[in-house]
RNA sequence: GGUGGUGUAGCCAAGUGGUUGAAGGCGGUGCUCUGCAAAAGCACUAUCCGUGAGUUCGAAUCUCACCAUCACCUCCA
């Protein structure tokens, strides 16, 4: 098995993949927050972390695959501003429990991984099935003497952490001088030491929702605490890979590894992953409203299915969106536009053709193998050194185009089976098929059988394009034409080829 | 103000020191196929990679400056 290699976040560069323990590979994904809808944005990054689960099994690694749910100790403003949390406030305003809350989000959020085509991972641990973990963590911490109690909450000590390891600002390049003379007039510095002090308990206020006892009274857990708790819990104090969005980067990750260490002492992740961006206009897709117009720029997934969206021109399927994000890198922001997509689209539909016919090439048996082979077979090899170079998918992508090329040279006649052996056709027909739908997780929406009445559907089109042909052959051009249009105004299309017509969904 | 990115054809987007590859998708042009189309195939479609200078035998790729732009530094995948 050729290697993999990570670009590592903590080391600014790409490093072979080594796993810890060879037989069980370690990988955690912040997941969602679940106090709102889950927006387009943040279905790249989860999905930008499928196609690494995906790949890491396909090279035949045995994965825990976590991914947190984080339904307490999110705030909407700073620890010790009085804030709530978004589980309070969202529930609060919908006048609902918090785990109302969580639950009506998180159901939503598994919807939209399945129609996204995302594996469901491992473990999903919640952050309020762990509380006597994260309680337990923050007593560890305190012991330790890296945080401090002031009136029911706890505040992780950057400060001295800071000093004494040499470890807080290396994920998030932040220079630690700068950090501790920090100039910047924060407001709401309240009972922290330093600014860059965090909550890892916070006392709960009188209309707190969600709080729980603790040797500090009654209060909850902080962001940050959740990750660091569950992903030692499930995955270990040490760990392989640690993914999430490049705007988790700091504070979230930063605090994430100063709790790990300051509870354990060791350095948590091995490689940390950041996924950019998938922008809007040029500009981060993100929830929060513009201060300015009141909007928040990003687009739900939902607008996108059923193109009630003003910068979209027609709704786009799951798939094509999957497409369109696997042609960029997952490390490099990604700018959504109707153009883009509608560009996608067409490219998706004619990766999945290929695949159709691929799969209906039958070789002869006889073959003189020449420079055809050797090139089909060298474009799958790069496909996989694609994949195995830091997850490159548009790389990987542009060579399975390649090779639909070839393969509709095939099916047109420009090209002859028996310029490949047979062995290669047999693998070309794995490889594709690996690819497409184990590796990039895409599912074939112009197959009948997706849309229910597979069967049937596949009879009924039979018997047409028998019909039709029939007429062809009386040159009865009227009923063949009158068949094809018909067929096109229900979005269906009819492709004469060589050896007869066959048919697809249009987009 | 601090930090880290990005700037590649009409659009989306790979490539980060080397000889005919500046991928791929979409779009465009021409041809082939076709009863006509569509689909598909073939060919062409960036004398050049934000601007200026430098390093080098050689740079989109390294260095410096400048311009533009984005992200993080409050909450966001």
């Amino acid at each position: 098995m050729t290697p993999i290699h990570i670009y590592n976040s903590l080391n600014r560069k790409k490093e072979e993949f080594k796993p810890i323990n060879p037989d069980l590979v370690g990988l955690y994904v912040c997941g969602p927050t679940v106090y709102s809808d889950v927006h387009l944005g943040n279905c790249r990054s989860f999905t930008s972390f499928d196609i690494v689960y995906r790949y890491l099994m396909y090279k035949g690694y045995r994965v825990r695959y976590v991914r947190n749910i984080t339904d307490a100790g999110h705030l909407v403003g700073d620890a010790d501003s009085g804030a709530e949390d978004k589980m309070t406030k969202t529930a609060r305003a919908l006048k609902l429990e918090p785990m109302e809350v969580a639950h009506r989000y998180t159901v939503g959020f598994h919807k939209m991984m399945e129609v996204f085509n995302n594996l469901p991972p491992s473990i999903e641990p919640r952050a309020t099935g762990h509380i006597t973990e994260q309680i337990k963590m923050v007593k560890d911490i305190l012991s330790n003497g890296y945080a401090y109690e002031v009136d029911g909450s706890v505040y992780f000590d950057t400060v001295k952490f800071a000093k004494e390891k040499d470890v807080y600002g290396r994920l998030s390049g932040r220079n630690l001088d700068d950090m501790l003379t920090e100039s910047r007039e924060l407001k709401n510095q309240g009972e922290k030491k330093h600014p860059a002090d965090f909550a890892i308990w916070i006392k709960a206020e009188e209309n707190t929702l969600q709080r729980w006892d603790s040797p500090w009274g009654e209060g909850f857990p902080g962001w940050h605490l959740e990750c660091s708790v569950m992903s030692t819990k499930y995955l270990g104090s040490e760990f392989d890979i640690h993914g999430g969005g490049e705007d988790l980067r700091f504070p979230h990750h930063e605090n994430e590894i100063a709790q790990n260490c300051g509870a354990c002492g060791t350095m948590p992740v091995k490689y940390w992953m950041h996924g950019d961006m998938l922008l809007l206009n040029g500009r981060k897709m993100s929830k929060t409203p513009d201060p300015e117009t009141g909007k928040s720029n990003s687009i739900m997934p939902d607008e996108l299915f059923s193109g009630e969206n003003e910068i979209l021109s027609k709704a786009f399927s799951p798939m094509v969106v999957r497409f369109f994000m696997l042609q960029a890198h997952y490390r490099s922001t990604l700018d959504l536009s109707d153009n883009a997509l509608l560009a996608a689209e067409k490219g998706y539909y004619r990766l999945m053709e290929a695949n159709t016919i691929l799969e209906e090439l039958q070789h002869e048996g006889i073959s003189n193998p020449n420079n055809e082979d050797e090139e089909i077979n060298a474009l799958m090899d790069q496909t996989i050194e694609d994949m195995d170079d830091d997850f490159n998918t548009p790389k990987a992508l542009s060579r399975l185009f390649g090779l639909v090329n070839k393969i509709n040279s095939f099916k047109s006649g420009h090209l002859d089976l028996s310029s490949i052996s047979e062995e290669t056709l047999k693998r070309l027909k794995k490889v594709f098929h690996d690819f497409i739908f184990d590796i990039f997780g895409l599912l074939d929406e112009t197959r009948a059988a997706s849309n229910g009445n597979g069967e049937a559907l596949d009879g009924l089109m039979e018997l047409i394009i028998n019909i039709r042909k029939e007429a062809r052959n009386n040159k009865d051009w009227g009923t063949s034409d009158q068949i094809r249009d018909k067929l096109k105004e229900l979005k269906i299309q009819v492709k004469d080829g060589k050896e007869g017509s066959s048919w697809v969904f249009e987009k």
